[in-house]
DNA sequence: AAAAAAT
């Protein structure tokens, strides 16, 4: 099964590895990169993630290990734009090499110093390091990158995004002229390019196609919802879909602690994800989602890349995500290997052309549903209540009840019975009550705002009919038209005198570098 | 305007 690995020339211990591992045929970036990063040569890999891309490089990485000398220097170093991904990675390439003596270890910022050191003593021949924790690292000492022969830059652009660019830069300028580098971005914007013309030497661009690398298999839909509404329709989508785990992504860190707090209120198993708790609290929920000691996962984007928790069937961006890149980034954490998912999507009115822009951007529409009606929920815990009732009769494993049932079939007549029986198993829909604090709606994305002329924008949207009304009310709606006409004149008075003001606005760091591009 | 990452 495992012979187009072996046409690869992978070596034995790997292809036990990867037969272990459950891996049968490589995956397309596999079958394309490997021979290029085997060869030695600086690659460029688009592709998104759960494409098998740390297998593609974490081979030809293993190899060039296992053929070169025995040193007790680092030879590769990994860099990863979160944590998660980090440790994630290291895993994935230990299991890689459990047939080798070649250890990888993961260095991020939030782990005990100490213990790192420790582990750092041992020798590991692959690090794969969050920037900053490695630049500390290098600053004190205790990592020289002077003898690597490999840096693999993963999710590059998402490093970028990050402000990660000078960091990298600093990295790569530590290491040795002759290394290979490997670098891997789901998009190219300017800054990738500009890094590759910088850093890599002639290097062999390998692109998927775009629908090679996503998401056919997942279901996408949305809901259009008052932000009020939003967390009983997640209760009863919960219920009536049962999923077996599931991510909900909101905006901020606030609302991933009142959303997973209100869930657990409610009865659902769930834990919340964001960067400011401890790096030991990220694990430990991680950890509990892997194993499945919770079935709900309430996120920031800190989860939406790259993260590869195999059995997610169910995506739910509670609020709509700034990026199209992140939606795209959140929704393939389910449909993942072969498997397929769902993703729905919540979209307050005034946030519907910043779905469009989405749309336009993935180059995909996304279906419009209804959210489902309290009855409909009612009948939907009722048929939940039915398949418990037959799964119970069909294990047949309640000889202690019959004697009653049978003297209770002779007062009443069958079907009453029955009816009752679901009545008493349907689980009423939960209304305890919660407080999740309203957030303000995204504004019309950077890249349409650009559209309109970037000078007069500020101008122009206070002109457009719609917009007063997007602004938080006020408790005095009668003084609203008269306000407005007095900020009309503070306004001019402020053009004329407050010119600094005005500059700074138009010196904000111009991100249009940063705007993600799909192509097909 | 938010999130991520070094303390």
């Amino acid at each position: 099964m495992l012979e187009k690995f072996q046409e690869l020339n992978i070596s034995e211990e790997i292809i036990r590895a990867l037969n272990d591992m459950g891996f049968e045929e490589p995956t397309p970036i596999q079958a394309e990169s490997i021979p290029v990063a085997l060869a030695g040569k600086d690659m460029i890999g688009q592709a998104q993630t759960g494409t098998g891309k740390t297998a593609a490089y974490g081979i030809p990485v293993l190899e060039k290990i296992m053929a070169a000398p025995a040193t007790k220097d680092i030879q590769t170093v990994i860099l990863s734009p979160t944590r998660e991904l980090a440790v994630q990675v290291a895993e994935e390439i230990n299991h890689l090499a459990q047939h080798t003596s070649i250890q990888a270890l993961p260095i991020y910022g939030g782990q005990d110093m100490e213990r790192q050191l420790r582990r750092l003593r041992k020798c590991p021949q692959i690090i794969v390091a969050t920037p900053g924790r490695l630049i500390d690292h290098m600053k004190r000492g205790t990592i020289q990158l002077s003898h690597i022969s490999t840096i693999v830059l993963d999710e590059a652009d998402e490093m970028l995004n990050m402000g990660f660019i000078d960091d990298i830069k600093l990295i790569m300028g530590a290491t040795p002229e002759t290394r290979q580098t490997l670098l891997f971005s789901a998009t190219m914007p300017k800054p990738i390019q500009e890094l590759a013309e910088n850093f890599l030497h002639d290097p062999q661009i390998i692109r998927m196609k775009a629908k090679e690398v996503t998401m056919e298999l997942i279901e996408q839909s949305y809901i259009e919802v008052p932000d009020r509404q939003k967390f009983d329709i997640l209760c009863r989508l919960l219920d009536l879909q049962e999923p077996d785990l599931a991510i909900i992504f909101v905006r901020t860190k606030r609302r991933v602690d009142e959303v997973s707090e209100a869930l657990k209120k409610r009865g659902y198993s769930a834990e919340g994800i964001h960067g400011d708790l401890t790096q030991a609290k990220r694990d430990t929920v991680i950890r509990q989602f892997r194993e499945r000691t919770i079935d709900i996962l309430v996120a920031t984007d800190v989860a939406a890349r790259g993260l590869d928790i195999s059995g997610v069937t169910h995506v739910f961006n509670y609020d709509l995500p700034q990026d199209p890149e992140s939606y795209v980034h959140r929704v393939g954490r389910t449909g993942r290997a072969g498997q397929t998912g769902e993703a729905t999507t919540f979209v307050i009115p005034r946030e519907m052309e910043h779905l469009r822009t989405i749309e336009r951007l993935i180059k995909r529409s996304i279906k419009r549903r209804k959210a489902p009606t309290l009855s409909e929920a009612l009948e939907g815990a009722q048929q939940a209540a039915i398949r418990n009732l037959i799964v119970t009769t069909e294990e047949a494993d309640f000889a202690m009840y019959k004697s009653n049932a049978e003297e209770l079939l002779s007062n009443f007549d069958s079907v009453s019975l029955v009816a009752a029986a679901i009545k008493l198993l349907t689980k009423e829909p939960d209304t305890t009550p919660v407080k999740i604090t309203e957030e303000a709606p995204l504004r019309v994305s950077r890249s349409r705002r650009r559209e309109g002329g970037r000078k007069d924008h500020r101008s122009g949207d206070r002109r457009e009919g719609g917009r007063r009304e997007f602004r938080p009310r006020r408790k005095d709606h009668e003084g609203d038209s008269r306000r407005s006409q007095r900020n009309e004149g503070s306004r001019d008075r402020r053009h004329e005198n407050g010119d600094k003001n005005r500059k700074k606005v138009h010196k904000e760091p111009n991100r249009s570098v940063f705007k993600p591009y799909f192509k097909d």
